[in-house]
This record gives structure tokens, C-alpha cells and sequence, in this order.
DNA sequence: ATAGGGTTAG
């Protein structure tokens, strides 16, 4: 159609048009055909490109040399339809192109992302030529090349050659400034300049200002906002592109309210503008906020679009309401025409991560599974979702088949290791993502720590706590969190409350992990005390901090303590008690011998007691050989676990603490005959670890005597059985002393273990609960089991290392 | 001008 138009209104005809050429004669006639012609070639038509250059063709055989605003005008077309070879050539055949020959070249250069180019025309042409269109074109040029300091230093050039900057300079040089700005003095002098040229009403000009002191506000967080919003009340008229800049503006400063207000003002809200408020919400926690705010859109008759399911959705998620975000995927079934497949991509990852959050990995996956495009971060949200429901051979399987990775899936990896007590495979895997040249951030090395954690090793901990401050992230709250256990774990409580103490930030998570800390190594006063603390400085308690506190107590024996902590849970702190709160005031009141006390509880309890209350109960009735209730709890916990090993090795326990060696027979007897998989070979060390563990907390107690005696009994019978004592099993040789000897380390867990050090006499011994096999643990083991020709067994978290004759064979539990 | 994936504490 474009085709016939031209030719029908040529001015001229083919013709006649070939007459005047033979005879050479109206060269301004030609001129003026030409021009027209040119006209009819709109620089974003494809078809003009072809046209443009029939139009050349002639004006080379008729001999015509193009020059003035015909040659622009061809320049141009060539340019707009990426063809700037030719555009060039034009130009170089060209004596002296005039500026706006010059300026069409310069934007061309610049869009092709060739600013090189560009500023050696600049720099090519005369100053007095110059105008503040070609100044403009090549600060608009770096802004879009995203290269804003150049940009700055032509304006600054421009400035000083005093050509007058208009509404397109400044629109551009803000913007270019945005991108590097990093002081409000910059903002202040380019706002003078806004000022001094009259172009303070042009709305797009006092746009890019407010915008250029809203990203100063983001990065300083200083008083760049109150700036921003000077400009934006002085503004004659506003568009929503300001509006919006506000809002988010506000919400990177954490301010809310302020936020809300500007929202609040808007008369005719973009949908945009309701997203920005949306995710501001959501980003703050503030989620009924934006599920209010989600609902009113809809009663304003406002569109849903990807943005607002999307943050909507991972409010969800993260909030745990479930439900609601379901009824929201529902209704983007049903209002989206599309099948679900084809939702947009950032939906469709929300959902995954809303899907796993509620336990539903299959769902997840089946979403994932279905989705006809992916991208990393669907391959992430489905690989944190197998590593927290601990599907860790999924996960592994997932992670190889990645078609690419970035630092956010090491991280994801490494922790889910970590948590799941391959401690080992998380350093490694933190090494490789080293060697691969991924940088760690924060999150990977709180996930090494944490492996650190889990494998007592203080060695690597202290490695990885060193790189931590030399990569800079010594401030950092997940680091410092994770830190804090690392040392607890590994022996360390001073080296926990120094990282605790100079931690800049710290949180419910720090307040916990400290509380904890202080919990295992059986300082109960000091658990009192850190509580009592954060309370004061009104930091919240949450349900963790509560097991925390009343595990500690219930170690301690802070039986009247830790009763009123459960009593505050609910009355002050209205966190309703779970059952594991339940089960840990079971075990305070059993441990201090109250039994029937901890009977009534259970009887008066909210709901049925499950496996954890009747496991308390059960410890408890052993340590106080309360046989009948104990073989109760027993029972119960047959019916609700038949084939957890653990209930077979308590009450083992409890008949071992009576010496009742006959009923602890007659126990493992019925756990083979039940087919309950246990750890080969170690139920008995399992007895003696038991009671052990019970000593490491119990250290204070009257009982800790019995147990004394009771341990040289049990090694003795041990060893007539032919079973190799435990590493951990070292207490035989603990007199009455009063002196303290913990083990950190597992090698001085395994010299200990095989006699290699020779404790004092009368030291107390306490090995970390969570000391696992390292690497070198492994090697020792392997040799040992060599030289003294045994066999071993060695318990590590839930997988189990054999070692015959020099060679290891390591599995899990269950 | 707005969106989706992670971490630490028992």
C-alpha cells in the first residue's frame, strides 16, 4: 500500500523524470524530486531502507550529489534502518557535513552502542558549529550507553563552552546522573543548573530531578527524600511516572508512611503504583497491610497483573497463609484465559515456593515440571524446596542437572547439607563454588559455618570465620548468628558471647542462638539472666526462644524458673504453647523428680499427647526409675513410632539404670523381632551414650554419682560382650574431682576414646553432644580398626561409618 | 516506576 502511495503522488513521472536527467538542465527541479521522494521514506518502515536506496541508485546515475537536508535525510532513513555503513560512506563523502548531518550520525552511533564512534565525530567538529542539539545527542548517547560519568563530564564541557542546556539536556544528563550518583551535592548542583535555565516547570525535567534525589536517598539514606519531595510538591503538574518514583522511593527508605501518604494522594492510581505499595509492604513484613491493599484494588476496579500476583504470592509464603495464596492461584486460573502452563514465569516461580513452603514439594514440582519455560530462579525455588523437606538425594540429583547455577544455588545447596548433617559435603561444596569462581555471599558462608557446627570442627570454623572479616562480612547478622553456634557447639561459650557481644545488628535468631549456647554448657543462671535481658530490651521472645530457655532451665534444674517462663508463654507473650513446649516443661518437671506432677500436665494438656511428651516422660520415668509409668510412655510410644530405635534404647536405659540387665536383653530382643533398624552393633553404645548425654547436662544433679558407678558396670559388661566402647564412652575413668575437662575436638575425642590421653583423675568430662565425624576422624578410625584388628562402629548425626580392617563403609540410619 | 528464588536460632 506505502508502495502505491509514492508512486502516485511522484511528483514527477518516470518520464518525465528521465527527460530532465538526459538533459541536465533543473537540477533544482531534480532537488526538489528528490526531497519528496525522501519524504515518503518514514525512518522506522522496513520497506523505506529498500526505497532509500532505489532513491540513491538514481540520484548516482543521474549524477546528483545529495547535499543539505536530502542528504541528512537519506543519512537518516539508512541510520533508523540499521544500515550505518552506508550512512557513513555518505558522510565521508561529504567536504564539510553540516551540524545536523553530524548530530543524525552521533545518535546513530550511540543507539548502535558505539559511543567511541560517536565522540570522534564530536570531537571532529568545529566548536562554533556545535549546538546544544548535538551536545544533547551525545550526553543522551552515554546516558544510553550507561556510561553516566562521560555523560556528566559533555554537560560539564557544554557548560563551559556556555551553550545553553534546554529541557532535553537536563532530562538527560538526571538521568545519566541517577546511575552514578553518590553525594547530594551532585544532586544540588545539577537541581542550580535546572534552575538558572528556566526549565524548572518542564514536567520531565523535574521528573528525572526527583528521581535522580530518590536513588541518592536509596544508596545515603540521608536527606535526599525531603529533597526529592520538595521538588515533587513544587511540580505544576505530575505524571504517574513521578507518582510511582515516590513511592518506591520512600519504601527504600523504610518509610512506609510516608509512602502510603503519597499513594493516599494519588486521585487516579496506576496499577503500578498499587504493585510499588503492594511489594513495599511485603518486603517490610507488613503483609496484612498489602493483602489489604490487594483486596481494595480489586473493589477499585483495578486490573491484577503479574506484578501483583507475583508479590501477593510470595507474601504468602512467607507469612504461612497457606490457604490464602491458594485462593489466589485459584483465581489466577480462573480469570487468566491462558492454560496454566503458560502464566508468566515470575508467577509460576511464586507458586513453587508457595506450594513447597506448605510441605507440598510434589505439587511444587509438578508446577515446575509444567512450566514451559524456566529460569534459574525456578530451578532454585524447586531446589530449596526439596533441601528443607530434607529430600536431600533430590535435591543433589536436581542441583547436577542445573543447566546453570549462580551463588544463590551454591547457597541453597551448602546449607541444605549442612542441616541435614552432611557437614563435610557442605565445606566441600563451599570449596568448589570457591574454585569455581562463584563469590560467596553472606548466606553461603553462615551455611559453612553452620556445616562447622555440625561437624565440631573448630579448625575450619575459625578458617571460615577469618575469610568472613576478610571478604567483609564481618557485620553481617546470618554470619554472626550462625558464628555464634558454631563456637557453642565447638566448646567454645566465650569465643559464642565475643562474636555475640561485637555483633553490630543482632536479632531474635542471635538472641536465641546465645541463649542456647549458654543452655548446652549447663550455665543456668546465665541462660536466667540473657533472658531476663532481652526481655528488657524488648526484644520479642518467640517459640524458639522458649525452647530454648525451658531446656536450659530444665538442665539446670531451674524446675520454679522455668515453670513461670511456660506460664508467660501464652498469658504475656500470647504464643500459645506447641507440643514440643509441652514436652520440654515434661521433662523439667521429670528431671526434678515431680513425675506425677508431669502426668498431670499431660492429662490436662490441649490436644493428645504425641511421641515427644511421652519420650520426655519416658527419659524422665528412667532417670527416676519410675518403672510402671515408664513402661506406660513406653507403650504409647510403640503404638504412635513402632520403629523409632530411640523409645527401645530409653527403655533400655531405664532397666540399665536399675541394673536390670535381664529386661535390657529381653528390649532388644523385642526391637530385632520387630524388625525396628537399628544401628548395628551400637544399641549398647547408644545405652552408655544415653547416659551420658544425661550427664553432660547434668552435671549439678545428686544422681550424677549413681551414674558414675553405674558407667564402670556397663563398661565392664560392654567389653565382656565384645563390643568396642564408644568414642564417647570415657567416663570409667572420672574419679571425684572437681575439675572440668571438655572435649572440643574430635581428636581429642578419639585420643581420649583410645587411651591415647591420659585424663587426670577426678576431671569431669563433657564431649559435645554434636561432635561428628571429620575427615580426619575418618582416617584415624580406618587405621585404628586396622592396627587393633576391630571392627567399628561410629555414630555420626544419622548416618552410621563402619570400619573393618582398614576399610570404611558409611550409610544412613534410616 | 512495580514482581519471582536464599540464611542464621531448638
Amino acid at each position: 500500500m506505502k508502495t502505491a502511495t509514492i508512486t502516485s503522488s511522484s511528483p514527477l513521472s518516470q518520464l518525465q523524470l528521465l527527460l530532465l536527467l538526459r538533459r541536465q538542465t533543473d537540477v533544482r527541479t531534480i532537488a526538489n524530486h528528490y526531497a519528496s521522494q525522501l519524504h515518503l521514506c518514514f525512518p522506522h518502515n522496513p520497506l523505506s531502507y529498500s526505497l532509500a536506496r532505489t532513491i540513491h541508485a538514481q540520484m548516482i546515475t543521474s549524477g546528483f550529489k545529495p547535499r543539505g537536508h536530502i542528504l541528512n535525510r537519506l543519512m537518516d532513513v539508512y541510520c533508523k534502518s540499521g544500515n550505518l555503513v552506508y550512512a557513513r560512506q555518505l558522510f565521508d563523502e561529504i567536504p564539510q557535513p553540516d551540524i545536523v548531518g553530524r548530530t543524525t550520525l552521533i545518535a546513530a552511533y550511540s543507539d548502535a552502542g558505539d559511543p567511541k564512534q560517536a565522540r570522534e565525530i564530536f570531537d571532529h567538529t568545529p566548536l562554533s558549529i556545535r549546538d546544544t542539539v548535538s551536545y544533547n545527542a551525545m550526553i543522551t548517547g552515554y546516558s544510553h550507553n550507561d556510561d553516566g560519568h562521560n555523560a556528566v563530564k559533555i554537560f560539564g564541557e557544554m557548560m563551559a563552552d556556555q551553550f545553553k542546556p534546554d529541557n532535553f539536556t537536563f532530562t538527560s544528563v538526571l538521568s545519566a546522573s541517577t546511575r552514578i550518583v553518590d553525594d547530594e551535592r551532585q544532586c544540588q548542583q545539577l537541581h542550580c543548573a535546572v534552575v538558572k535555565s528556566g526549565t524548572e516547570s518542564v514536567v520531565s525535567v523535574l521528573n528525572a530531578l526527583v528521581t535522580l534525589y530518590v536513588k541518592c536517598a536509596s544508596l545515603l539514606s540521608t536527606s535526599s527524600m525531603d529533597a526529592a519531595r520538595k521538588v515533587f510538591d513544587g511540580m505544576p503538574e505530575r505524571d504517574e511516572l513521578t507518582w510511582t518514583t515516590m513511592i518506591t522511593g520512600y519504601v527504600r527508605n523504610d518509610d512506609l508512611d510516608s509512602a502510603r501518604k503519597i499513594f493516599d494522594g494519588m486521585t487516579d492510581k496506576l496499577d503500578v503504583a498499587w504493585n510499588a505499595m503492594i511489594s513495599g509492604y511485603v518486603h517490610h513484613g507488613c503483609i496484612s497491610e498489602a493483602l489489604e491493599l490487594f483486596k481494595r484494588m480489586k473493589e477499585d476496579g483495578i486490573q491484577y497483573d503479574e506484578f501483583t500476583y507475583t508479590s501477593v504470592l510470595s507474601a504468602c509464603a512467607n507469612s504461612g497463609l497457606f490457604k490464602h495464596g491458594k485462593e489466589v492461584h485459584g483465581n489466577i486460573i480462573r480469570t487468566e484465559v491462558k492454560p496454566a502452563s503458560k502464566l508468566p514465569l515470575a508467577v509460576n516461580n511464586a507458586l513453587i515456593t508457595l506450594y513447597w513452603k506448605n510441605n507440598e514439594v510434589d505439587q511444587a514440582r509438578e508446577i515446575f515440571d509444567k512450566m514451559l519455560e524456566r529460569d534459574l530462579v525456578s530451578w532454585n525455588a524447586i531446589l530449596s524446596g526439596y533441601v528443607n523437606v530434607q529430600r536431600i538425594e533430590d535435591a543433589k540429583e536436581l542441583f547436577n542437572k542445573m543447566p546453570e547455577r549462580n551463588p544463590l544455588t551454591w547457597t541453597v545447596m551448602i546449607a541444605g547439607f549442612a542441616q541435614n548433617g552432611f557437614g563435610e559435603e557442605g565445606l566441600k561444596l563451599f570449596n568448589q563454588m570457591r574454585m569455581e569462581g562463584f563469590e560467596p555471599c553472606d548466606y553461603a558462608f553462615a551455611g559453612a559455618i553452620t556445616a562447622c557446627a555440625g561437624l565440631g570442627s573448630l579448625e575450619n570454623g575459625r578458617q571460615l570465620h577469618a575469610q568472613l572479616i576478610r571478604f567483609g562480612f564481618d557485620s553481617s547478622l546470618s554470619a554472626g548468628n550462625a558464628l555464634v553456634t558454631m563456637y557453642a557447639r565447638c566448646g567454645i561459650v566465650e569465643a559464642a558471647h565475643l562474636v555475640f557481644r561485637t555483633m553490630p545488628y543482632v536479632d531474635s535468631v542471635s538472641w536465641n542462638a546465645m541463649i542456647a549456647a549458654l543452655g548446652q554448657h549447663g550455665h543456668g543462671a546465665q541462660v536466667v539472666e540473657l533472658f531476663e535481658r532481652m526481655l528488657q530490651e524488648e526484644i520479642l521472645p518467640d517459640r524458639i526462644t522458649f525452647l530454648t530457655v525451658l531446656s536450659a532451665c530444665s538442665h539446670a534444674g531451674l524446675v520454679e524458673e522455668g515453670c513461670r517462663y511456660f506460664e508467660s508463654m501464652n498469658q504475656i507473650y500470647g504464643i500459645t504453647p506447641g507440643e514440643d513446649h509441652y514436652a520440654r516443661l515434661i521433662d523439667l518437671l521429670c528431671r526434678a523428680g515431680k513425675i506425677s506432677e508431669a502426668k498431670g500436665v499431660i492429662e490436662t494438656m490441649p490436644f493428645v499427647p504425641g511421641a515427644p511428651v511421652w519420650e520426655a516422660l519416658l527419659a524422665g520415668c528412667r532417670i527416676h526409675g519410675n518403672e510402671e509409668l515408664g513402661i506406660e510412655a513406653a507403650e504409647r510410644l510403640f503404638e504412635l513410632t513402632p520403629q523409632h530405635s530411640g523409645t527401645y534404647v530409653l527403655l533400655a536405659n531405664m532397666y540399665a539404670s536399675m541394673g536390670r540387665w535381664n529386661d535390657v536383653a529381653k528390649v532388644r530382643k523385642v526391637m530385632r523381632d520387630r524388625g525396628v533398624k537399628k544401628e548395628p552393633g551400637c544399641s549398647w553404645i547408644e545405652v552408655a551414650n544415653k547416659v551420658h548425654v544425661f550427664m553432660v547436662g547434668d552435671t549439678l544433679h545428686p544422681e550424677v554419682q549413681e551414674v558414675y558407678s553405674f558407667l564402670e558396670e556397663l563398661g565392664v559388661k560392654m567389653r565382656e560382650l565384645g563390643y568396642v566402647p564408644d568414642t564417647k564412652y570415657v567416663l570409667q575413668d572420672v574419679g571425684d574431682e572437681q575439675k572440668e575437662y571438655v572435649l572440643s575436638t574430635h581428636s581429642e575425642k578419639l585420643a581420649v576414646g583410645f587411651g591415647l590421653l591420659k585424663l587426670p583423675r577426678g576431671a569431669t568430662v563433657r564431649v559435645l553432644k554434636n561432635l561428628r565425624i571429620c575427615g580426619d576422624c575418618h582416617k584415624a578410625f580406618k587405621f585404628m580398626s586396622k592396627v587393633v584388628e576391630r571392627e567399628i562402629v561410629v555414630r555420626d548425626g544419622k548416618r552410621f561409618h563402619h570400619f573393618k580392617d582398614g576399610e570404611c563403609s558409611c550409610g544412613n540410619y534410616w
